[in-house]
DNA sequence: CGTTTATATGAATGTGTATTCATATGATAA
DNA sequence: TTATCATATGAATACACATTCATATAAACG
């Protein structure tokens, strides 16, 4: 049929345009990661405490609630992906929120909650 | 130390701050669920080809490039969680984005990629 | 120094899930 | 109705990774 001729010269056509305005294969691996580290409900619940501040491993495990070495095993991806940074101050290492980005999409993601889809 | 003692009761308080802010398990749940979507590489990039409007099937598995069946099971995943949704028009089913919270923040990781952080 | 305290690390385990292959479904057109 | 086309599905495989337990590190304080 003639009409649907039309639709599939429309969307071949569309399918340039897609193939031409989407990001390359790393930026997409990127933009994955990120998502990524976000997507881990532990992962989450750590940087929604240090978005009030810089705290030390011991406060942010009463925090989120769970084991030490759990919460050290994730604030050391969160480093390793450069969202997270920390100090030494006496005994304790303080960490904190190394990456603004990051913490947007939290808030981004946040303010959606109540939006009854 | 008399400083350490001021820091761990401002560290303390802070905890308690970040408790009351904190959003349940269940919201911090649905956050994650919505960032892992976004998490996987074949998925994000359905859904940037699908930015650009309705395609079928085939047009998005020409767009990503793999296989029918991946993709398939992909656009699967991406409707149970009512990210996209599909009618039917002719032989081909045409998929659309059925969340617009979701691509916003696909935007938003989108402007952070030149951001040399 | 040696001890204690705070945090990090390694190995092991278990779970979740992306992908593939083969095939089913289901609408359409002849 | 039958053949064909577009898409969906199920089972199998493989891999990534979160968590736990046990222990290592390393700074600090006596």
């Amino acid at each position: 049929m003639e009409n649907e001729n039309r639709e599939e010269e429309l969307h071949g056509a569309r399918v340039k345009t897609v193939l031409a305005a989407l990001p390359n294969d790393e930026q997409i691996a990127e933009m994955g990661a990120r998502f990524k580290t976000l997507s881990e409900p532990s992962r989450l619940k750590i940087l929604l405490a240090l978005a009030a501040g810089e705290l030390c491993v011991e406060h942010i495990t009463e925090a989120v609630g769970g084991n030490q070495s759990a919460v050290s095993h994730q604030l050391k991806t969160l480093k390793d992906n450069k969202i997270v940074k920390c100090r030494r101050a006496g005994k304790k290492i303080l960490y904190s929120v190394a990456d603004a980005h990051v913490m947007i999409m939290i808030e981004v993601a946040k303010e959606h909650l109540n939006c009854h889809d």
